[in-house]
DNA sequence: CCAAAAGTGTTTCATTTACACCCATGT
DNA sequence: ACATGGGTGTAAATGAAACACTTTTGG
């Protein structure tokens, strides 16, 4: 198995403000919403120069998979994960026309006040990630799969401390808990029903501390809590919990 | 990134016979009821000789890793599998003593008779699932881990048509079909329920056949109903269903 | 006729959905 | 006071579980 090297991808996402485009005319007042953005980085040699791809790099011989995501993530776009997940491995023989390359892609989350210290230019730049080929245009190699991929398994795993934690602070309204929601879901929920169905689930607790400062009443802070010893709630049995940053 | 090589390996499934450890007395009466089984293969070189071990082998440069999973699978045990999907990528530095493994992991289901033509000797073996440990001891390298994932991954993705078609035949009964439910999730499902919901979900279809021979009213046997090809029921963008044999 | 499994109907319970309504705060 | 979003109540609709019952075969 000579002539194959390893390398590791990852699509890591934010939850950003960004104007979502609509059927109407562009003249439509700005809808400032929030939406999951990913951070690209532009190939600066061929193949695919000049295009836009997701962050990434080799595996060193003595280094976990996921500490290669993380090192190569750092190095591109000096962004440290709070959250990271193996995603899929990508191996078909041509996906690189330099010679066979499989890369091991992960899926990772940071907050909002993080996101923002990317220092964005050139060559790295932030994308929503629903709409990356009007954005950007096409994505190196496989890439732009790689990303739909990613969506759709976010989508089909949210539970609600998980991503709360990652997307958000420490503490955080159940109103924004909603929007990640909606952003990730890219549907309105009810705000009863999701508080209900929310609180119910035992993910997340109410503290003690209230949002001030809003034109309006105050609303309550909580805190996800993460799923005691004995129950993986949704992980696998030899690893309980995604790895945390 | 030289000096690290990549394997695959496959956790292949099979409905077979088997009875069940009861915790009474070793003299009560067999349980011959369907337990999940999978091949083992005995370990002839270092490190881990005489260990059971999952079917796996290395990469070659110009295959697909599922044609590698597919090559393999065939070398060691002439299984020739009629699903196959990709689990998980292990990757720790240490997983195996010679040196850096890097090993993409599938899971794959075959029929009960095509699992017959398994040629079992002093070196390849099916062991149940569930009680690996008591059967044959300590598994080599992490494969013990990796097959525990591969039954909870099992578990929490059963859906009709899926596993259906590929652990039994075209044509089963709704009986079989809850029998194998009932192996994989390791608990009695009530009959009226199951084919009530089983035929709901849209992804069995009932046949003009009849079971015969039975001591007993025959039952209807039914076919598994792929989703169409526009709604893609729980697998991602890029794929709209698994691999199929 | 009887046993045994196929297949149907019905009742009950829990969960989800929809939406009306009250509460607290900044302007 | 009033607009705005936070928070609660409630009733209808949907779906899952439990279980009694009828049907059809082989012995």
């Amino acid at each position: 198995m000579a002539d194959l090297e390893l390398a590791v991808s990852t699509v890591i996402l934010a939850l950003l403000p960004g104007s979502c485009p609509t059927a109407a005319g562009a003249g439509s007042p700005a809808d400032e919403s929030l939406r999951l953005h990913l951070p690209l980085v532009r190939r600066t040699r061929e193949p695919f120069a000049q295009r836009w791809a997701l962050p990434g790099g080799w595996v060193t011989p003595d280094e976990r998979l996921s500490a290669a995501a993380r090192r190569t993530l750092e190095e591109t776009t000096a962004l440290r994960p709070s959250y990271l997940e193996q995603l899929y491995t990508f191996g078909a023989p041509r996906r690189s026309p330099t010679g066979r390359v499989v890369s091991v892609v992960y899926t990772a989350l940071v907050r909002a006040p993080e996101a923002a210290d990317v220092e964005v230019g050139e060559n790295v730049r932030w994308a929503p990630a629903d709409t990356l080929a009007e954005t950007v245009g096409d994505l190196a190699f496989d890439h732009a799969e790689i990303v739909d991929y990613a969506l759709w398994r976010l989508r089909t795993k949210v539970s609600y401390a998980a991503i709360a934690q990652h997307l958000l602070g420490e503490l955080f309204t159940l109103a924004e808990l909603r929007h990640v929601h909606e952003a990730v879901l890219g549907k309105p929920l009810d705000p009863a029903n999701f508080r209900r169905t929310a609180v119910a689930s035992g993910s997340v607790e109410a503290t003690e501390h209230v949002q001030t400062g809003a034109a309006h009443r105050p609303a309550r802070l909580y805190r996800a809590v993460l799923p005691p010893g004995g129950a993986t709630g949704g992980y696998p049995p030899w690893q309980s919990r995604p790895e945390l940053g």
